[in-house]
RNA sequence: GGGCCCAUAGCUUAGCUUGGUUGGAGCACCCGGCUGAUAACCGGGAGGUCGAGAGUUCAAAUCUCUCUGGGCCCA
C-alpha cells in the first residue's frame, strides 16, 4: 500500500500510468494471461485514413475500449485487431487538392503510378496519427498490428469475395442507372452519396397530345427534358381536364392535370372552366409530342405507373437514363435507355442544340426555350433535399451506365440477408428489427464499380475477342499467372495480359472497387490463415448509427455472399456527439471540440467517463463542458476517499490480510451497497447499458462512499490507539475501493489502475483482474433499508436546525421522533449512534412530540427537536467550537494529522468555566499537549464565536 | 414523402415496459450551515403548460392517434 499525490493530478497520473503500462508491457501480458479463455472475436470497423479523430471517433473507441476491458475481466481471450480503411475517393480527392490537380485528365498526366504512391502516402500518414491519438486515449487495442485495406494480403482476400459472388452467378455487369459525381466522373455507391438542401427550378411544363390538349408534368431536373421518352401517370387517379386563358394572348387551351389552381397560380394563365372527370385509366395510349424535339422523334407514349404520387400535377416527366423509376418504367416498356450525357455531365453530340453544356449550366437554356416555344407553364425556385458526391460535394446526376453489381437483390441473397438480421442479437433491439431491417428490405443490387485509380482493382479480365470473363480470386492465383510486380494495385496489375482459351488476349477492366466493399470483407481478410478457425465469424462489432446502410449493411452482403451468413452476431450501435447546442460539429461552423484538448483539460478518464455516463450508447449526445467538468470532480472524489483511507490505513500499519476487526453497522451497510451495486451493474451490461454502469459508480462513489460512509467513520479513525473497529473501517474501506478499482477499470483505465496499484492489488494490474463475483450473501436489503431511513431522519433533523438557527457545533438535548412505522422503529433503534452521532443530538425518544417544539414531516412521520440549552451543551459548543478554530489553524499551518501542538488562548470571561470544564477533550481532538489561557503565542489568529472575541496561538512541537 | 429514434426545470437528465400520493436528481443561481480526506460536502430557496392537440380511463409524463421540432437512414 502507499500514499499517493495530495491532489487528483490527473495529467501526471494518466502519463505515469500508460509509462507503466509499457514499461511492463501490461498489455502484453494481459492478453497473455486471459489467451486460455474462450475465443472472442471482436471486430473494429476501421476509421477512414483522411483526417485526425473527432469526438464521435473518439466515442466509438471509448466504448470498444470499454467493452473489451470488460471482456477480458470476464476471462474471454479477445481477438483485438484495430483496422483503417484507408483506400477510395475520399484520400483521392484530398491528394487532387494538395496537387492542384482538378479532374482525371490531370491525374492520368500526372501519372497514375505517382498518383498512387501520394495516396498511399497520404493514407499511411494519418493512420499514425490517428493511432497516436487512439492510443492517448487509453485505448488498448493491438495498435502495432493493425488490418490495412491497402496490403497485398488484404486485397487479396478481397478478391476471393469477388470470385465466390461470380460462381454463384451473383456478380454482373449491367447496363443500370447509378449515382454519378460528375466531378469524380465516377459512380457512386447510394452509401456514398449525402443528402443537402439545395434550391433548384422547379418547372411546370406543358406536353402537347396529339389531339391539341395538353398534359402538364412537373420537374425540379429541367436538364433530364432532353431525355424525356415518356410521360407516367397514376392509373387510379382521377384527372381535372379543365379550359384555361393565356392571359396575355387570350388564346384557349384544354389542360389534363391535377391540383389545377396550384398550378394555374402565379402563372400566365388562368381557369377558365373545368371541363369533365379523367379517370386515369382512360388516358392509356395517348401520345404527346415531346416538347424539345431534339431528335424529330414525331411522339412518345403516356404510360401507366403505381409511383406517380398525387403531388404536382400528378404526372411524370420520365428520362429512363436519368432516374430509377423512370429506368425500371423505360425496362418494362421497352422504350430506350436514352442518355445523352457524359462522364464529365456534359451534354453529347445526340443532346443536339444542348451538346458541350453542362447539365447543371443548361437548365437556364432549356427553360427558356421552352418560354419562347410556349411550353413553360411558370418557373419557380423550390429548396428540396438534393443528393451531393460525399467527397466533393458535387451535386450528383443519375445517369445510365455499364457497372458491375453484387446481385443483392436476387432472392436467395436477399432472404438469407433478412434472416441474419433476425438472428443477430441488436443493442438496442430497434437497430436491427427495424433500421438495419427497414434496409435491407429496401436493398438494390450493389454496384463496386468505381471509374477511379486509388482502390482495390477488380480482379475482372475480359478477353477482346471472345469476351470471356476471368475473374481472379487471391494474390496466389495471380502470382500463378505469371505476375511479378510487387504491387496489387493500379497501374502496375492494368499492365497483366492474360491468355483466353480461344487464343485471344484478356485485358483487366479499368475499374477499382467500391471501397465500402472493402471494409465489408473485413471480418475474414483481417486473419491471417491459420487464425481463421479459432476465430471465424467475428461475435461483435460497435459502430454508429449513420452504419446502417454502411458497414453493418456491407458485411452483411459481403458475408452472405460470402459465407452464406452475417459476420457477426451482435450488433452495439452507438450515437453520435454533437456540439453543446445540438449543432453537428464543422470546422465552418467554428464548434470543434477535440477530444484530446479536452482529455489535455479535464483528463483522459474524465473524458471517458463523461461520455459513457451522459447518456445511453445509442442516444445522440450534445457534448457539455460542464457534463466532462462534473466527471472530473467524481474523478476527484474518488482520489480523495483513497488518500483518507490510505493514509490512516498507513499511520495503523493496517493489514488487509488480518483478521483482528469488528465491524459496526455501517460497515455492514457499505459493504451491502458494494454488492448490490455489482448486481445492479451486471444486469446492465448484459444489455450494455454503460450510462447506468458508470452512473450508478458514480451514485455509489460521491453519495454512499465518500458524503455518507466516510464522515460517519471519522470518528472511529480519531481514536488513537489501534482498535478492533478502526481495522473494521479498514478493511471496508480496503474491500470497498478495491471493489471500485475493478469496476471503474473498464471505463476510467488509468485512475482504477492507479487505485488498484496503491493499494497493493494482487496482479500486476487491475486489467489482469477478474470481473468481480457478486457475494450476495452480503447483500442486505433490511439494512439498506434502515439506512436509508437513518439518512431520511438525519436530514430532517438538520432541516429543523436550520430552520430554528441552531447549528450543528451546539448538541441538542434530544429529538423526539413520532412514529407508527415499524421498520422506521427498528432503524432507530439499530442505527442510534450513527443518528445520533450525525445529528449532534443527546438522546433520541420515539414517543408523541410536544406540538411547542420545532419539527418537521418525514415520509414514516414526524420529527422534533428540544432546544432546551442547558450548562453541559453550553460547555460543549463552546468546546466544539474551540476546536473547530484550532483545526482550522492547524490546517492553515500545514500540520500533518499527526503532529503535536502548544495551545495559548485568549477567552472572555463568560467561556472560561467552560473551558476548564472541557479542556481535556480540547486537548486530545486538538493533539495540543498543553493549553494556556493568557497571552497567544506563535501563530496567532483572531476569532467571533457567538460575537465574542477569542485569540488562539499555536506552537508545533 | 417514407422508416426508425428523440422531446421532462436555464442546461444535462431519471421516471414511461407494468397508468395511481405533491414528477426525482446533477450543473448553474441565491441564502444559511458543516469540515483534518475532499477549493469537498450538507440544508433551504427559486425554477416544470412533462413539445402541442385530441382520445382511452375514475385516474395519463406514462397507453392510442394526429401534429410540431430535432437527429439518423432513405425517397
Amino acid at each position: 500500500m502507499q500514499q499517493d499525490y495530495k491532489n487528483y493530478e490527473f495529467k501526471r497520473i494518466e502519463e505515469e500510468v500508460k509509462e507503466y503500462w509499457d514499461t511492463s508491457q501490461v498489455y502484453k501480458k494481459t492478453k497473455e494471461l486471459k489467451s486460455k479463455g474462450e475465443n472472442f472475436y471482436f471486430n473494429d470497423g476501421p476509421p477512414y485514413t483522411s483526417g485526425a479523430i473527432h469526438m464521435g471517433t473518439a466515442y466509438n473507441k471509448i466504448i470498444k475500449d470499454f467493452v473489451l476491458r470488460y471482456l477480458r475481466m470476464k476471462g474471454y481471450n479477445v481477438r483485438d485487431q484495430p483496422g483503417y480503411d484507408m483506400h477510395g475517393l475520399p484520400i483521392e480527392v484530398q491528394v487532387e487538392k494538395a496537387l492542384g490537380i482538378k479532374n482525371k485528365k490531370e491525374i492520368e498526366d500526372f501519372g497514375v503510378e505517382k498518383f498512387i504512391e501520394k495516396c498511399r502516402a497520404f493514407a499511411i500518414e494519418h493512420e499514425r496519427k490517428m493511432t497516436d491519438e487512439f492510443k492517448a486515449l487509453g485505448v488498448w487495442m493491438d495498435w502495432d498490428n493493425p488490418y490495412e485495406t491497402i496490403k497485398n494480403s488484404y486485397i487479396g482476400r478481397a478478391w476471393w469475395l469477388i470470385k465466390k459472388a461470380s460462381e454463384k452467378n451473383l456478380l454482373e455487369r449491367a447496363l443500370r442507372l447509378v449515382n454519378w459525381c460528375p466531378r469524380c466522373e465516377t459512380a457512386l455507391a447510394d452509401a456514398e452519396i449525402e443528402y443537402r438542401d439545395r434550391e433548384d427550378d422547379s418547372i411546370y411544363v406543358k406536353m402537347r397530345l396529339r389531339d391539341g390538349r395538353f398534359i402538364i408534368i412537373w420537374t425540379t431536373t429541367p436538364w433530364t427534358l432532353p431525355a424525356n421518352m415518356a410521360i407516367a401517370y397514376n392509373p387510379d387517379f382521377v384527372y381535372d381536364e379543365i379550359l384555361v386563358e393565356n392571359k396575355e394572348s387570350k388564346e384557349i387551351e384544354r389542360w389534363i392535370l391535377l391540383n389545377a389552381e396550384s398550378v394555374v397560380e402565379n402563372s400566365g394563365y388562368r381557369i377558365k372552366e373545368h371541363l369533365s372527370k379523367i379517370k386515369g385509366s382512360e388516358l392509356e395510349g395517348l401520345e404527346y409530342v415531346p416538347p424539345l424535339n431534339i431528335r424529330q422523334e414525331k411522339t412518345r407514349k403516356v404510360l401507366p405507373a403505381d409511383y406517380v404520387t398525387a403531388e404536382n400535377t400528378g404526372f411524370v416527366h420520365t428520362a429512363p437514363g436519368h432516374g430509377a423509376e423512370d429506368f425500371d418504367l423505360g425496362l418494362r416498356f421497352g422504350l430506350e435507355i436514352f442518355c445523352p450525357v457524359d462522364e464529365r455531365g456534359t451534354f453529347t453530340e445526340e443532346a443536339g442544340k444542348y451538346a458541350g453544356k453542362r447539365v447543371f449550366e443548361a437548365n437556364r437554356d432549356i427553360i427558356e426555350d421552352l418560354r419562347a416555344s410556349g411550353f413553360l407553364v411558370k418557373s419557380e425556385k423550390i429548396t428540396h433535399r438534393y443528393g451531393f458526391c460525399w467527397r466533393c460535394k458535387t451535386p450528383i446526376i443519375y445517369r445510365a451506365t455499364e457497372q458491375w453489381f453484387l446481385r443483392v437483390e436476387d432472392e436467395n441473397i436477399k432472404e438469407k440477408m433478412i434472416e441474419e438480421v433476425k438472428r443477430v442479437k441488436w443493442y438496442p433491439d430497434w437497430a436491427g428489427s427495424a433500421r438495419e431491417m427497414e434496409w435491407v428490405k429496401g436493398a438494390r443490387n450493389w454496384c463496386i464499380s468505381r471509374q477511379r485509380y486509388w482502390g482495390i482493382p477488380l480482379p475482372i479480365w475480359i478477353c477482346s475477342s471472345c469476351k470471356r470473363e476471368k475473374v481472379i480470386g487471391s494474390e496466389e492465383e495471380l502470382r500463378a499467372l505469371g505476375y511479378k510486380e510487387k504491387e496489387l494495385h493500379r497501374p502496375w496489375i492494368d499492365s497483366l495480359e492474360i491468355k483466353c482459351d480461344c487464343g485471344g488476349k484478356m485485358q483487366r477492366i479499368k475499374d477499382v472497387q467500391d471501397v465500402w466493399l472493402d471494409s465489408g470483407v473485413s471480418s475474414w481478410a483481417e486473419l491471417k490463415d491459420e487464425e481463421f478457425d479459432d476465430f471465424f465469424p467475428p461475435k461483435l462489432i460497435i459502430e454508429a448509427h449513420d452504419q446502417t446502410r454502411g458497414w453493418f449493411y456491407s458485411q452483411l452482403g459481403a458475408g452472405v455472399i460470402g459465407f452464406n451468413r452475417a459476420p457477426y452476431d451482435e450488433v452495439m450501435m452507438h450515437g453520435w456527439i454533437f456540439s453543446d447546442s445540438g449543432e453537428k460539429m464543422s470546422k465552418s461552423l467554428g464548434n470543434v471540440i477535440a477530444p484530446l484538448e479536452m482529455a489535455e483539460k479535464y483528463g483522459i478518464d474524465s473524458l471517458r467517463f463523461y461520455l459513457l455516463s451522459s447518456s445511453a450508447p445509442w442516444e445522440d449526445k450534445s457534448f457539455m463542458i460542464d457534463g466532462i467538468k462534473n466527471a472530473s470532480r467524481t474523478m476527484n472524489i474518488l482520489w480523495n476517499a483513497q488518500n483518507f483511507a490510505i493514509n490512516y490505513m498507513l499511520l495503523d500499519s493496517f493489514d488487509p490480510e488480518r483478521t483482528d476487526y469488528a465491524l459496526e453497522k455501517e460497515d455492514l451497510w457499505l459493504a451491502s451497497r458494494v454488492e448490490s451495486l455489482k448486481e445492479r451493474i451486471n444486469g446492465y451490461m448484459k444489455e450494455y447499458e454503460l450510462h447506468r454502469v458508470c452512473r450508478d459508480i458514480e451514485q455509489f462513489i460521491t453519495e454512499d462512499l465518500s458524503r455518507f460512509y466516510i464522515k460517519v467513520i471519522r470518528k472511529r479513525v480519531w481514536i488513537e490507539e489501534k482498535s478492533r473497529s478502526k481495522n473494521g473501517v479498514y478493511k471496508t474501506l480496503y474491500e470497498t475501493l478495491l471493489e471500485i478499482s475493478k469496476l471503474l477499470a473498464p471505463a476510467a483505465p488509468h485512475i482504477a489502475e492507479r487505485l488498484y496499484r496503491n493499494l497493493g492489488g494482487a496482479m500486476e494490474s487491475v486489467h489482469m483482474e477478474n470481473w468481480p463475483e457478486v457475494k450476495k450473501e452480503k447483500i442486505s436489503l433490511k439494512i439498506e433499508e434502515s439506512m436509508d431511513i437513518a439518512r431520511e431522519i438525519i436530514e430532517a433533523a438538520l432541516s429543523v436546525r436550520q430552520s430554528s438557527n441552531i447549528k450543528v457545533r451546539q448538541p441538542l438535548k434530544r429529538i423526539i421522533i413520532e412514529t407508527e412505522d415499524e421498520n422506521t422503529i427498528e432503524a432507530i433503534e439499530d442505527l442510534k449512534s450513527i443518528i445520533k452521532d450525525q445529528i449532534n443530538v443527546k438522546r433520541i425518544e420515539v414517543q408523541k412530540g410536544n406540538e411547542d417544539m420545532p419539527s418537521c414531516d418525514f415520509s414514516k412521520g414526524k420529527l422534533y427537536i428540544d432546544t432546551e440549552v442547558d450548562y453541559e451543551i453550553r460547555a460543549e459548543t463552546i468546546a466544539r467550537e474551540l476546536i473547530r478554530r484550532v483545526q482550522e489553524m492547524r490546517k492553515r499551518m500545514n500540520l500533518n494529522i499527526e503532529d503535536y501542538i502548544k495551545c495559548t488562548m485568549e477567552l472572555p470571561e463568560s467561556f472560561v468555566k467552560s473551558f476548564e470544564d472541557k479542556k481535556e477533550n480540547i486537548a486530545k481532538e486538538t493533539r495540543a499537549t498543553e493549553i494556556v489561557l493568557g497571552k497567544s503565542e506563535g501563530f496567532v489568529q483572531e476569532w467571533k464565536i457567538d460575537g465574542e472575541r477569542v485569540v488562539i496561538g499555536i506552537n508545533k512541537l
